[in-house]
RNA sequence: UGUCCGAUGGUGUAAUGGUAACACAGCUGGUUUUGGUCCAGCCGUUCAAGGUUCGAAUCCUUGUCGGACAACCA
């Protein structure tokens, strides 16, 4: 693998995962010699920042061990899987810094598991049963009762050979008939009461288009498909462990290579939704914009929003590995973005609530460029020149006209630094008719050009600005989480996650911002100085850029206000 | 109800029979041309009861609580 990933896993950790420790037991004691693992989608949505996990946790193996991990689309259900699926999640994979080694399909397989299915009727483990849907759900009863068989279930290996290849050859209707396979109508495990393996279903396939009639179901496909392709660890979630025993009966009947199993517990967040079928449903509803909406929990989604591949590989990895439920605070997702964008970013002024502040004293008409560091934490970052004059912007709740106790910036009689340029002292301000403050006064100090005084005083306050004159307007679209509760699957009586979603999870408003912002491309992100993270959005026009909030700077002043 | 799985600070994850630790969150303070970053410190944890052992978060038993499964979905 080549993998800018790879780097990320070796360093940090010396302690191991449960999966990892499982490994070395395998590895030392002979039951494998290598380590091959897969991630194994199925193209029936846009992938998830719980997908993310999985990926970095099987890619992540695949590199610790000098392994392989193949990328397979488990395509066995042609009404519900699309290319653009397909397209979709090889794109984010690769986005995320991994390059898998062996690109396969399920349907790939088609051909080799339905000889090994006509193998198992030949040996006796497989029927085909003609009962309805409900009848074969009510014969397997519950698990504390035994399963009764149906007359199919005598059948001898010659009548299920013809009439298993008739199904193959469209001779019976879609859903008139299965095949099952023959194991255990007692067992406490659901999943082993005589499984079905294959359905009748006219579907036009991805990949296959019409050459099939019959699909394998995914629990008679997967361990197979794993199995073909030497696959050593199969790592999944939770609810397939059930199935585990199903997998292991398959592949020793057949009488193939045999995988290990092994499941994790899938990554929960708070105030979000992880569920394909809800996130579908937020994008055919029109809840949000699609897949990629900023909002969504989508890796198309977080990386519109402005999130790193690194940052979510680190915080796949803070996450950890285990098998117990588990809910992730968003605050560590959003810490993970911040660590990596604050050594990243470059740094910007924007007023996103402006009000406009004349210095009094500084000529009118005279424009002066001021030099600004781009990054303090990069020292290679360079600097950019800004245009500095007699009206800017300000923010507007950098201005009080009655401070309270430790509010260290605008207000009359007081002195702060224009970031990069001057200290001005607020000299007055002017009030509308409806006693709406809509301009500020002030005096610059000549001697501080630059942002330090000659005489050593000291101001507490360092605020943005942007030239009136000169400023780049645009939009910017504030983010925030999707849902107002933590757990919006946890719906009352009567009501549905929908029921919980934040109203103000975007406000869309205009900005202005230092020139520089104008020649950006769609993708630039930056911090806007004292505000946030920002990434120029793919909505932009030439007469109108777009920026969305990736996430706000850590702000212990509201925190303290609060109080 | 039956089988399987799990239980460590507020949230996650380590400790592999030998001093319960790390990250995030929270709280103090320091530095700072971002009330950001950075630095220092504080806070607080083994589900319960028995047993094995010199010694148990770890092994055993029982219980409690939580989750998964009972699709011609994956």
């Amino acid at each position: 693998m080549t993998n800018e990933a790879n780097s990320d896993a070796i360093k940090e950790k010396e302690s191991k995962n449960f999966i990892e420790l499982i490994i070395d037991e395998h590895l030392k004691n002979g039951r494998f010699n290598k380590v091959h693992t897969r991630f194994p989608p199925e193209p029936n949505g846009y992938l998830h920042i719980g997908h993310a996990k999985s990926i970095c946790l099987n890619f992540g193996l695949a590199a610790k061990y000098n392994g392989k991990c193949n990328l397979r689309f488990d395509d066995t259900n042609p009404s519900k899987e699309e290319t653009e699926y397909v397209e979709s999640i090889k794109e984010d994979v690769k986005w995320l810094g991994f390059q898998w080694d062996g690109e396969y399909y399920a349907s790939d397989y088609f051909q080799q598991l339905y000889d090994w299915a006509l193998q198992l009727i030949k040996d006796g483990k497989a029927y085909v049963c003609e009962c309805s849907q409900e009848t074969i759900s009510q014969n397997r009863t519950t698990p504390t009762r035994n399963g009764v068989a149906c007359e199919h279930r005598a059948r001898s290996s010659e009548e299920n050979l013809d009439l298993f290849i008739k199904m193959k050859e469209g001779e019976f209707a879609d859903g008139s008939m299965v095949l099952r396979a023959k194991i255990d109508l007692n067992s406490p495990n659901m999943h082993m009461r005589d499984p079905i393996m294959y359905r009748i279903m006219r579907a036009h396939h991805h990949r296959t288009g019409d050459d099939w009639l019959i699909y394998p179901m995914y629990d008679y496909a997967h361990g197979e498909s794993d199995s073909i392709e030497g696959i050593t660890h199969s790592i999944c979630t939770l609810e397939f462990e059930v199935h585990r025993p199903l997998y292991d009966w398959f592949v020793e009947n057949i009488k193939i290579h045999a995988p290990q199993q092994i499941e994790f517990a899938r990554l929960n967040i708070n105030y979000t939704v992880m569920s394909k079928r809800k996130l579908l449903q937020l994008v055919t509803e029109k809840h949000v914009s699609g897949w990629d909406d900023p909002r969504m929990p989508t890796i198309s989604g977080l990386r519109r929003r402005g999130y790193t591949p690194e940052s979510i590989r680190v915080f796949a990895d803070r996450v950890g590995v285990a098998k117990r439920e588990n809910v992730i605070d968003m605050g560590l997702l959003e810490f993970c973005v911040r660590e990596d964008l604050n050594k990243k970013a470059d740094r910007r002024m924007a007023v996103l609530d402006p009000i406009k502040l004349i210095i009094t004293n500084y000529p009118e008409g005279q424009v002066e460029m001021i030099e600004a560091i781009n990054n303090p934490e990069d020292d290679t970052a360079g600097t950019r020149m800004i245009p500095f004059s007699r009206e800017l912007y300000i923010e507007r709740s950098d201005f009080m006209e009655e401070p309270f106790r430790k509010y260290h910036r605008m207000y009359v009689g007081n002195e702060v630094r224009f970031r990069w340029a001057y200290f001005v002292k607020c000299t007055g301000f002017k009030k509308d008719d409806n006693g709406e403050i809509i301009e500020i006064y002030g005096e610059y100090d000549p001697e501080t050009k630059g942002g330090d005084s000659p005489d050593g005083r000291k101001v507490k306050g360092t605020i943005h600005w942007v030239s009136v004159e000169h400023a780049h307007e645009f939009e910017v679209r504030l983010y925030d989480r999707l849902f107002s509760v933590e757990n919006p699957d946890d719906a009352e009586e009567g009501k549905t996650f929908l029921d919980y979603m934040n109203p103000e999870s975007l406000k869309a408003i205009t900005a202005f911002g230092e020139p520089s912002l104008e020649e950006t491309e769609n993708g630039y992100s930056c911090q806007f100085e004292r505000i946030g993270y920002f990434i120029k959005d793919k909505d932009s026009t030439k007469e109108k850029a777009v920026f969305n909030r990736t996430v706000g700077l850590k702000d212990s002043w509201a925190k303290q206000q609060k109080q």
